[in-house]
DNA sequence: GCACGTTATTTGTTTTTGTGAATAACAAGA
DNA sequence: TCTTGTTATTCACAAAAACAAATAACGTGC
């Protein structure tokens, strides 16, 4: 039996203050790769295509290196994909997120012990 | 410092999925003790007092036991204080928040080298 | 009873944020 | 040239969140 509280952190990556990095932009990343297509992914993860579009926008904006790949017209009217360099980051990103979690986890129940 | 990128992640306590403290909410509490008053804390801090009451209301609602107490009219028109519980709750949270940040801080490391 | 200052509550406005729809731009293939 | 499906861009609307202001409720001291 536990108490229903629980601690939550979800991590992001900043740039000058700017948000790069989070969690809900690693699943857009991880579709884009899957299908090939923002439109596809956006539509995947129940996120509007302008916003995916200005996320990937920003990220590419705010990186040294681009993140995702885009060309328009062609064989299948287009796409996108990850550089390499965005493949990398999201597995770093994913080792991160496990790691913070089970600290969360782990040091979390020192913080929920006055609920009890 | 080399690259301008950083890793944030604040804590956030739920009950039921619902918010029930967090940096801002800490802040809150903190001036609360301080100054004996709901509207003289959320003016220090520069939050509306509708937004304090509405934190207030809501964190003694989802703890088990009640962070401020609060009592209208009288000598000074009223006022609001910490519970013993509710002073607890803020050193927990600060220590808590104090260890994550360490570890934010150097596990980070890891994360931000593909940058450089 | 009246003044005082805070809590408590309501209402309307503003700001922010996201969304949906519509359209142009594009480049390959038939 | 025409079709195709995606990227790129704009605009108006919707939903949500924050805010300001006004007002009631309250209890102590005068």
């Amino acid at each position: 039996m536990k108490h229903p509280f629980s601690i939550k952190a979800e991590l992001e990556i900043q740039k000058n203050g700017e948000c790069f990095l989070t969690l809900r932009r690693v699943e857009l990343l991880r579709k884009i790769k899957s299908t090939g297509s923002i439109l596809a992914a956006s539509k995947e993860i129940r996120m509007s295509y302008q916003q995916a579009w200005s996320f990937v926008e920003q990220m590419n904006r705010l990186s040294p290196l681009p993140v995702v790949t885009r060309k328009r017209g062609g064989i299948n009217g287009g796409g996108a994909d990850l550089t390499p360099f965005g493949a990398n980051l999201i597995d770093r990103y994913e080792k991160l997120q496990a790691l913070h979690n089970d600290y969360i986890q782990k040091t979390g129940e020192a913080m929920l012990f006055c609920f009890l």
